[in-house]
DNA sequence: TGTACATCAGTGAACGCGCGTTCACTGATGTAC
DNA sequence: TGTACATCAGTGAACGCGCGTTCACTGATGTAC
């Protein structure tokens, strides 16, 4: 582990984006528990009481370091649909529906390569909201829904989809891959081997493609 | 609060059993992390230490009162599932997917119920299991898993589920009802007004049980 | 271009917190004879 | 039935931990004139 470089000046110059950075670091190695504040302004080279400058309390700080995990989330899944695009083959439907598995493949993925991050984004406390808040689809989307709602969208304009109340669909498809992400990083599925695992995966994915096309309209 | 009663004798009598019931009590209200050792022994009107001839440490009083939340969830399922029972209508195969939908039912009802207990049952470290470990229909399962495997079994002798590998379907059905109540306690879904959980709940798990139902064969 | 001064971004030292855990000890219990 | 003694289940006091956070302060910066 490098010794903090000495900064040039006393003013550090961006320490807010430092703090960040050396959050995000931390979440990365050890969850939203390992986002310690001390430990940031350590590796920033700056006394720990000089975060207050930049961050209210260590809460605010981790609200912005989850900010970023969400964003690598929405970025992993971007990149899994638009594989998708490449080889285009088939009816509309079918490529509605390889780009909805794709999302949820991109989401599992990014689940278990950077564990860390994931958890952060469903930091305790992070979504603590007032009973009867508005519902996801009618506030300020996060960037994972953000992708989600648009491969949704897409899947329903080309009639693989049912078009049932906004939003729903969502949830559904939603709840499927987090569950199966929450079972592997904090659950009885650790354990299992990567083939395994990735055969769940592709059976979960195929289960709640084929659920939603054949749902009763 | 009332004051811990007075015990008659130096010694307790049956401290193991109270510490867990009193481990329980701050689990179901505040989740794995209230669950305080110290605080345990304050309410079963002992010394701290005491609490070391019973326990090796904080951890495994912890995993006794996970037990505890566990078979809990594993009643609520069952409950549930047994409720399906009264009125026999349909096909095997219909009665075996209504059993299915019941005990997914009976997982979402708990969590919300009881969220404490449930966030235990998936306390962090708790599941935590050397890489290449044992898939968990190979292990002894969980009470949880029992009732679900049970019912997974029925409908596939029903000839409503697949059959596929072992243990395949309990995941993927697990994994979708897992991932909403997460979302639920844990994640944005936290705000939704009762109505509309109730009804992405339903969607949920017609989606699985159509899902599971209608993949090829 | 130079100076006065408000403002901003750091420092250094210290607190309190409440926990889990350990040490050396004592009161109560049950069993062998 | 009584006593000696090993064993078990409690007590009381204390530690160290590392954190988040606050206080009073100082060094650096930028703007008005």
């Amino acid at each position: 582990m490098p010794a903090p470089t000495k900064r040039p000046s006393y003013h550090h110059g961006d320490l807010t984006t430092a703090l960040v950075r050396e959050g995000v670091a931390m979440a990365r190695d050890g969850g939203p528990g390992a986002v310690v504040l001390r430990e940031a302004t350590r590796r920033a080279g700056v006394s720990p009481n000089a975060a207050y400058r930049h961050f209210a309390d260590r809460d605010q700080l981790l609200g912005a370091v989850r900010v970023e995990a969400e964003q690598a989330l929405a970025q992993a899944m971007q990149a899994e649909v638009e594989a998708v695009e490449a080889g285009t083959r088939g009816s509309p439907a079918e490529l509605a529906a390889a780009r909805l598995r794709a999302t949820g493949a991109g989401y599992l993925r990014f689940a278990r390569s950077e564990p860390g991050l994931f958890r952060t984004v469903f930091a305790e406390g992070a979504h603590r909201t007032a009973p009867g808040a508005v519902a996801p689809s009618e506030s300020v989307a996060s960037a994972p829904l953000r992708v989600l709602s648009t491969v949704v969208a897409e899947g329903t304009a080309a009639g693989l989809l049912p078009p049932i109340q906004d939003g729903d669909v969502d949830v559904v498809a939603w709840s499927a891959v987090h569950g199966l992400a929450s079972l592997i990083l904090d659950g009885p599925l650790g354990g299992l081997p990567d083939d395994a695992t990735d055969r769940v995966a592709n059976l979960l994915l195929a289960v709640v493609v084929t659920g939603l096309a054949h749902l009763p309209r």
